[in-house]
RNA sequence: GCCCGAGUGGCGGAAUGGCAGACGCGGCGGUCUCAAAAACCGCUGACCGCAAGGUCGUGCGAGUUCGACUCUCGCCUCGGGCACCA
């Protein structure tokens, strides 16, 4: 190969040309070679709401430098796409031009599949998922049915988030801040029969296996654990009084973690929803009940949870009896208690909750201290006292958790607080007499998945007039979604009798289908299991399937879906393990949460701000390797950043210059016999460059390793730095020809991950390789080679650098001690050294 | 209120307890050019100094250490999660 001159580098030339050849050769088909250790590198699957943008884009450089960095490191890589095709803003496209959900996702998931393939991303798009597609809802309903099957599944009537906007009801998960997820509206509370998931079954375990996903980052695992809230403490039975004030059958139960403030209680609170109420309150006293009743309901659910909300009561007419001491402990309603956590009903303690404080100094009600802080004078007055005496005191909040018991019988004197010993002394106390247990109550609540919608998977039920709510039968999957809806006339599934008009799979008589459908995050919950087996039609996927490939080894995703995609398949994926499906827990190894990319200005890239930066925009001028380097060198992974088209820029000019460089380095291309160098033959800039190979090749390789891509980047600018003094410096005749080639090799494989298209190009034009560079090994550098002969040790005097010496690198520790000693005589003067500390290779610190 | 994370030049950011500021952006100066762009070369934390050199410097304050951006304790600020969850 004789060249004259080095070709421009024409970026859309290449990246069209290479695209082409990959697909023909299927280069990125997975290998499924069992010889080789497993890698599932998996990026979160985009919904099709039009192009991909540059969150998607960068989220995907990430993920494909990861799979073709492995890959070449010698692992057998899956790394699929797909689209998370079923969803609401499909219907509302539709609705507003006249179309069919299904045919503008189709539309739309082509467009990013285009972009996907011009950016170079390495997916085997045989293993093509789309969570539309019946040949995959199949599979879920299937799933569906077996949850069913073991009580997973059930249906609930009680009041629930309506999102008026989006017409349909949300669950809790997708509440946030008081508005809906999606579209931002205030949802309305509506008393409604729905479809929920057992999550809570599982809560215990999806919080334990946190503690063992070191592969996560700390803040997803503590947003999950505060959203699973686990609550120690009591279960505790009050009864209620008759007339003559002794307790009677009727009782109640409340939940508590503080079990060991029980003598400070002197009221008792029902939410205004609880069961019964009606038929408990005293006739006297109905109508003030009525109004805190109609308090509750009035306010949103978001106006009534607000911290700052006035608080309101009213007193029933009623007493229940405290178990501990038999005091009476007038029954009121509140709007602050909450229906659906606990039992509905509250101890009231004003001296230990802040709640309860204010609604005791609102409504005039006895506020008894009975945990006291030691160092409060208040203790040493009320120390021994086992009844209570002072019935109030005038502080303007609760008192702090931590303290000992006063005024509270034999328990008087212990320590309380949360996990005390006083907790744990009265309930035993109160389990002995069968008035209460320990009890842990969960914040998380069952996963309500119906919606009603029409484009998503329809839950596989019917409604029969005999037999009630049935399953449909396996045979019968696919529960296939109509294409005739009218949906801009405003049809839903409801009014399709083609859809719901069916007979009883039980009694055969004319029934009626579920028109409701499963919430889109079901889709999501187990799609990464189905890409390991992507066309069975027997099976959701084959256990071997995904014994060979999962869990995911790297997923990679916003960390918008810290808690409820991340958390909704951890928990799918423990069910189909008890189904015997799976034998491991955790579905994702290693989690990385991409930060996102924002403006020039540092916000939010949005349609509505007219302020987003199509990748196209890069990839026209500049080319996909030049818009792949640039969102993954302008900031590590893990951190937002602000789109800066001046960095894109300077990643165009690396790319262009690492073009000549190669091919100057490359000469005639990689010689016929290999290159073979001897590092104890190499001298001057010879060895000082092939150090620098070794070195910044080792630093690049951890830095891939760990997933660091902006580091990664800056060690192969570094060698190429490295390379380009070394041309500038050497004289023609004087370089060595074996090592600028291995220097050229070694770099367009580091490149290889981040740019691909121009590594390829480069890998067979400059070096005149015929096979793909991703069939290359991932370069070996070595440690030993890393070393230079000789070395700058920074002298310091405490720890002060006050000197440099240039010394040998294999100097004995004396002779180099005595060096330094020397390099500062003058500063240490006649002073005595006291001590000398030597990191060899990097320092001397002298202490006088 | 409870919990988690983060604070380093003009900017994005580097640094297994061992020379703070790698790499890039921007800026300044130069080479090339009629000129400009591109490309290439050099300089670029602050302060003092003609210079050699010196002093300061990783949010603040202590501590551990021969040595701290890094570890410990106490604050401050910003970002995030939960929150009338008893």
């Amino acid at each position: 190969m004789i060249r004259t001159q080095i070709p421009d580098y024409d970026a859309h030339a290449i990246e069209e040309k290479w695209q082409r050849v990959w697909e023909e050769t299927e280069l990125f088909k997975t290998e499924e070679d069992p010889s080789k250790p497993k890698r599932y590198v998996l990026e979160m699957f985009p919904y099709p709401s039009g192009d991909l943008h540059m969150g998607h884009a960068r989220n995907y450089a990430m993920g494909d430098a990861m799979a073709r960095q492995a890959r070449m490191a010698g692992y057998d890589v899956l790394h699929p796409m797909g689209f998370d095709a079923f969803g609401l803003p499909a219907e509302n496209a539709a609705i507003k031009h006249h179309t069919q959900p299904g045919t503008w996702t189709e539309k739309n998931m082509a467009t990013s599949l285009a972009t996907m393939r011009r950016m170079g991303f390495s997916y085997d798009f045989d293993r093509l998922v789309r969570t539309c597609d019946p040949s995959y809802y199949r599979w879920e309903q299937w799933l569906f049915l077996k949850m069913w099957e073991r009580g997973l599944v059930y249906r609930k009537t009680s009041p629930v988030n309506w999102c008026p906007s989006c017409q349909t009801v949300l669950a809790n998960e997708q509440v946030v801040d008081g508005a809906c997820w999606r579209c931002g509206s205030v949802p309305e509370r509506r008393e409604l029969e729905q479809w929920y998931l057992k999550i809570t079954d599982y809560a215990e375990e999806l919080l334990n296996g946190l503690d063992e996903l070191t592969g996560w980052p700390e803040r997803v695992k503590q947003m999950q654990r505060n959203w699973i809230g686990r609550s120690e403490g009591a279960n505790i039975t009050f009864a209620l009084a008759n007339e003559e004030g002794d307790p009677t059958e009727r009782t109640f139960t409340v939940f508590t973690t503080r079990p060991d403030t029980l003598f400070g209680a002197t009221f008792f609170l029902l939410s205004p929803e609880f069961a019964g109420l009606g038929e408990l309150v005293d006739d006297t006293h109905r109508k003030e009940v009525d109004e805190v009743c109609e308090i509750a309901a009035s306010a949103s659910s978001f106006e009534r949870q607000a911290t700052e909300r006035e608080k309101h009561g009213a007193f029933t007419g009623r007493y229940v009896v405290n178990p501990v001491n038999g005091r009476l402990l007038p029954v009121w309603v509140a709007d602050y208690v909450l229906t659906d956590y606990g039992t509905g009903a509250v101890m009231g303690v004003p001296s230990g909750d802040e709640r309860d404080f204010q609604f005791a100094r609102k409504y005039g009600l006895p506020i008894p201290p009975v945990v006291v802080e030691e160092d409060d004078p208040l203790y040493a007055e009320l120390k021994d006292e086992t009844e209570l005496v002072v019935e109030d005191v005038d502080w303007d909040h609760a008192m702090a958790a931590e303290g000992r018991l006063v005024q509270s019988g034999p328990f008087t004197g212990m320590k309380g607080g949360h996990g005390s010993e006083a907790v744990s002394a009265i309930i035993s106390w109160l389990g002995e007499r069968g008035l209460g247990e320990a009890k842990v109550e969960w914040r998380l609540r069952d996963w309500l998945i119906s919606r009603q919608r029409y484009w998503g998977t329809p839950i596989p039920a019917v409604h029969c007039p005999h037999c009630g709510i049935v399953p449909v039968p396996e045979e019968e999957l696919p529960i296939v979604l109509p294409a005739s809806l009218d949906l801009a006339a405003g049809e839903t599934l409801a009014e399709c009798p083609e859809f719901y008009e069916t007979t009883c799979p039980v009694c055969g008589g004319p029934a009626r289908r579920e028109t409701d459908t499963m919430d889109t995050f079901c889709d999501s919950s187990w799609y990464y299991l189905r890409y390991c087996d992507p066309h069975n039609d027997e099976a959701p996927f084959a256990p071997e399937a995904a014994a060979r490939w999962m869990p995911v080894d790297n997923y990679i995703g916003g960390i918008e879906h810290a808690i409820l995609h991340l958390l909704y398949s951890r928990f799918w994926t423990r069910v189909l393990r008890d189904f015997g499906m799976l034998d491991f827990s955790e579905p994702f190894t290693n989690l990385l949460c991409q930060g996102m990319v924002k403006d020039e200005e540092g916000r939010v890239m949005s349609k509505s701000l007219g302020n987003v930066v199509p990748p196209a925009s890069v990839i026209k001028p500049y080319g996909a390797d030049t818009m792949r380097m640039a969102v993954l060198f302008v900031a590590p992974p893990v951190k937002d950043f602000d789109w800066d088209p001046k960095a894109v820029a300077g990643c165009n000019r690396f790319i262009k210059r690492a073009w000549r460089l190669v091919f100057e380095l490359a000469g005639e291309g990689w010689p016929e016999g290999g290159v073979e160098i001897d590092p104890t033959s190499l001298t001057g800039a010879d060895a000082d460059l092939n150090h620098e190979l070794h070195s910044l090749g080792l630093r690049s390789t951890r830095d891939y390793e760990r997933a660091q891509y902006n580091t990664a980047i800056s060690a192969i600018m570094e060698l190429a730095n490295a390379a380009t003094s070394y041309l500038s410096n050497v004289p023609e005749e004087a370089r060595n020809s074996a090592l600028m080639a291995l220097v050229a090799r070694d770099l367009v494989a580091l490149l290889a991950p981040i740019c691909p298209f121009v590594a390829e190009e480069l890998y067979h034009e400059a070096l005149g390789f015929e096979t793909s560079v991703y069939d290359e090994p991932w370069p070996s550098f070595d440690e030993a080679q890393a070393a230079t002969s000789e070395v700058e040790i920074a002298v310091q005097i405490k720890g002060k650098v006050r000197a440099r010496i240039t010394i040998p690198m294999d100097i004995p520790k004396d002779e180099l001690e005595e060096k330094a000693i020397a390099a500062v005589a003058d500063r240490i003067g006649s002073a005595t050294i006291r001590k000398v500390v030597t990191v060899p290779g990097r320092l001397v610190n002298i202490v006088c």
